[in-house]
DNA sequence: TTCTAAATTATCCTATAGGATTTCGTAGAT
DNA sequence: ATCTACGAAATCCTATAGGATAATTTAGAA
């Protein structure tokens, strides 16, 4: 009895911290924002069961539960299929609507920030350094992070729970977009693949006039820390705005 | 063959215009707003799935989609459970978030509006009178879905299908809390009943001053059909935060 | 009374079978 | 040669049963 339950015990091993669902679903976005599934491709349900070696049951939550999220849609006795990247008028929309809600949450934040808060900041801004290290290589996936819990930084010290829940929904598309145009580079054949980072970098993070985005953050947090409404209410508005310039050629690009 | 066609046609008189489980997905989420699953209550799938006379795959992808929506919370190992009814603090963060989009929204609307927008919009406006007379009643259904409704549509001729995505999504837990109230009345005893249906209507839908909400509707259709941005955007303004002042004493109450 | 341990309950996951629908390919007719 | 009709394969959807693990309750001992 005893040596069967230990052996039982042994093989699995697997502490299952949380329930297997929420694992597959996180592993399926994964595999989106990597392209391992592409954007408008069918999303087979037994071939993703046997690939992440889990039953079918599983599988279909996640599925479910990304197709709230509108990472993918289900046609009714078709499948799934991953949806398609931004169209330019998408993009304009939903920058249209962070400029309505975000420079909101940074004038809000500026008047309510703590002083946890305000640690937490400063922290993230440190990160944002060695994300641009590795940005200068090639790797822009830390700076794409430092980015997204930036934005959700300053929506949840905002304060409003609503915005803040808001702006997790909304970026996965945004962070899609993103990782398919470095993704992008990768396929291009190794002679010009130099250049093109280059080109990304100075286009995407770096901007025509040598402003770096991140010293967009830099004047946000600045003016947050400060307890300054008015300066971080405009600041990320400036930031949005030319967040926006800087994503649509590349949006027109990624159309054809 | 004609007659095979026809005896085809026939054995499948159901077109399934949808698949099961969002058929299951539609029904919870009524039973949800009725209140047959009470706020806060466990939600048994098993339970579910032979009171809806369907096995338990659809009810898993349907409560799946139900916590993407906030309306359902799965604690992990422990099962599903109903969401809370909206706390003063949410109630609060939800009406300022409105209040950053909603506004636009109409101000666009009375921008871009065009005929087709003009025809709908007028359809509805007259669809709230007779809304209104059932209210007289106490029967709220009708009113609280043209609310629903004129909203929504109001969003969607603004043209930016981010805000009205948006929409559709918040709006699932103002319309339970709506009910809520509504039904709450049911459960009161027959005598003092028709009493609180008298104060209800007075308080929700007509206001201490005497202006109906439907007469805020109706300013905010006017602006729009006379294509006079501004008049629409601070027409929403005041509906909204007018709202929510005959909101807050309801909530207080539903808190204990 | 309070704490430990076993038994019960409930949830999650797996596995498989079968019905329904779409899609693709082939044969025949115009 | 093009189009229609039938048949086969693939896919999705539904249904059901049963095993494994965590949570809860109950019983017994200090």
């Amino acid at each position: 009895m005893a040596t069967k339950k230990a052996a039982a015990r042994a093989t699995k091993r697997t502490p299952r911290r949380s329930v297997l669902s929420d694992e597959i679903y996180d592993m399926i976005k994964a595999m989106i924002f990597d392209h391992e599934i592409a954007p408008g491709s069918r999303v087979n349900i037994d071939s993703l069961s046997v690939q992440l070696e889990v039953s079918q049951t599983p599988v279909r939550e996640a599925l479910a539960r990304l197709e709230s999220d509108g990472l993918i849609a289900k046609e009714p006795l078709k499948g799934y299929k991953a949806t398609e990247l931004l169209s330019i008028k998408e993009l304009n929309d939903l920058f249209q609507f962070r400029l309505l809600i975000e420079p909101w949450a940074a004038e809000q934040a500026a008047k309510l920030i703590d002083n946890t808060g305000k640690t937490a900041l400063k922290a993230e801004m440190q990160s944002a350094k060695t994300a641009l290290k590795f940005a200068g290589d090639g790797q822009f996936q830390a700076l794409t992070e430092h980015d997204s819990r930036f934005h959700t930084l300053i929506s949840s010290i905002s304060g409003n729970n609503t915005v803040a829940d808001f702006y997790e929904r909304t970026h996965c598309h945004l962070h899609l977009f993103r990782l398919y145009m470095a993704n992008k580079l990768h396929r291009i054949d190794g002679e010009s693949r130099a250049e093109f980072v280059e080109d990304l970098f100075e286009q995407y993070y770096q901007s025509g006039s040598g402003q770096l985005a991140i010293k967009e953050h830099d004047a946000i947090a600045k003016a947050i820390l400060d307890q300054n409404p008015k300066a971080a209410k405009s600041a990320m508005h400036a930031h949005i705005e030319s967040s926006l310039k800087r994503f649509a050629p590349k949006a027109a690009a990624a159309q054809k």
